[in-house]
DNA sequence: CCCTGTGAACCTGTTCACAGCG
DNA sequence: CGCTGTGAACAGGTTCACAGGG
């Protein structure tokens, strides 16, 4: 449930800060959602919360990354050292959620070599070795979209299990494999149309 | 609905590759779809296809533009010039999508000034009057997550109609104004959630 | 025959409303 | 009382299956 992702974001929040209870209610304001659905998105995976109390956030949170599997570290690749997979490797977002760059790579002799974030760029040739070694299950796509489906393909032959794509193509992959599609240019044409479609109110 | 940019951008491939016509199943085919899904995407629009044959790649497309609002171009701004925010601006992706960032802004000085892709940077007190002056509908958050909200109410007051949001914290805005997220880290944790509790079949 | 568009069945996810616990 | 967890009603979206056109 994707649901889940923002729960746990905002009860760290709130964690931080100190509240060290909430209610169903009080998180769905937060969140810009309904009690009832906070209540039945949790409920499903268990039972959390005390009647008339509310959720221990502490200790939802901590269910929370058993749940999505965040209560520990992933190694993850990157392939496609552009602006954008740059961007990415720079991004601290990833490591405080639990996701570590183990590798970066890409097929340019210029960009080889080359350090961004914490990883040093290698040639693509080398992806299986790592990912063997350290065991790798995610990798994430930011190549130019003619060499997605490519990389996919290589990706999966050494035995990846997840691929975050920020190439614009959608990548056919056989079972076994998910592909997590994010469309940047999608996302602001879905922007564009609604702010058309939807007025009033 | 967001697979019309799936279909569209998958249209422009078709159309480049001088295909003139294509049946649903076969775009679904390409697409990881369904071709019953296709059909009733399309035909909850018109009715745009023939019957025996499919669809024509470029009347489909004009089509799908229009509907999207892709037919002609729409003026951006960006709030937040990091790493992420840079690579945005040079993300060729948007601009062929009929994206064009007029302005980006940030309230650091040493940032204020400095050119990235092809706008430069201006203090975040100058959004207004650009906002006016280039009719912008769409604006762009890449700040971290604290200064998120603050951005995006000030956005709501200048009277952009739509927000899309990389930090990783919900907006809550007003009626009128549409946010859609975009959970980088939120979308590794979905690919670790699935490969997790999805795999046999 | 191949393909679209669409009623109808189906299924999934959301909302309502309330019993029951603290 | 306030709040959770959950049956039951509901809504939205997906799939099936077929009539009809090219």
């Amino acid at each position: 449930m994707q649901r889940l992702s923002l729960y746990l974001r905002r009860l760290e929040h709130l964690a931080q800060e100190g509240v060290s209870t909430v209610s169903s209610r009080n998180l769905a304001g937060q969140l810009g959602t309904t009690a009832a659905q906070v209540r039945r998105d949790l409920a499903y995976f268990g039972q959390f919360g005390k009647a008339g109390v509310g959720y221990k956030v502490e200790e939802l949170a901590a269910q929370l990354r058993r749940i999505l599997g965040t209560d520990r570290t992933h190694n993850v690749i990157l392939v496609g050292v552009g602006h954008l997979g740059r961007a990415l490797l720079r991004y601290k977002g990833f490591r405080s959620r639990g996701f570590e760059f183990v590798g970066a790579f890409d097929i340019a002799r210029s960009k080889i070599g080359k350090t961004f974030g914490s990883v040093t760029v290698r040639n693509l040739q080398e992806v299986g070795r790592l990912v063997k070694q350290h065991d790798v299950r995610l990798a994430v796509i930011a190549t130019p979209a003619e060499a997605a489906q490519d990389v996919a393909d290589m990706l999966c032959k050494v035995g990846i299990s997840g691929i975050l794509n920020f190439a614009p193509t959608t990548l056919i992959v056989g079972d076994g494999v998910t592909v997590g599609p994010v469309d940047l240019a999608g996302a602001l044409e879905q922007l564009s149309f609604q702010t058309y479609h939807a007025p009033m109110s």
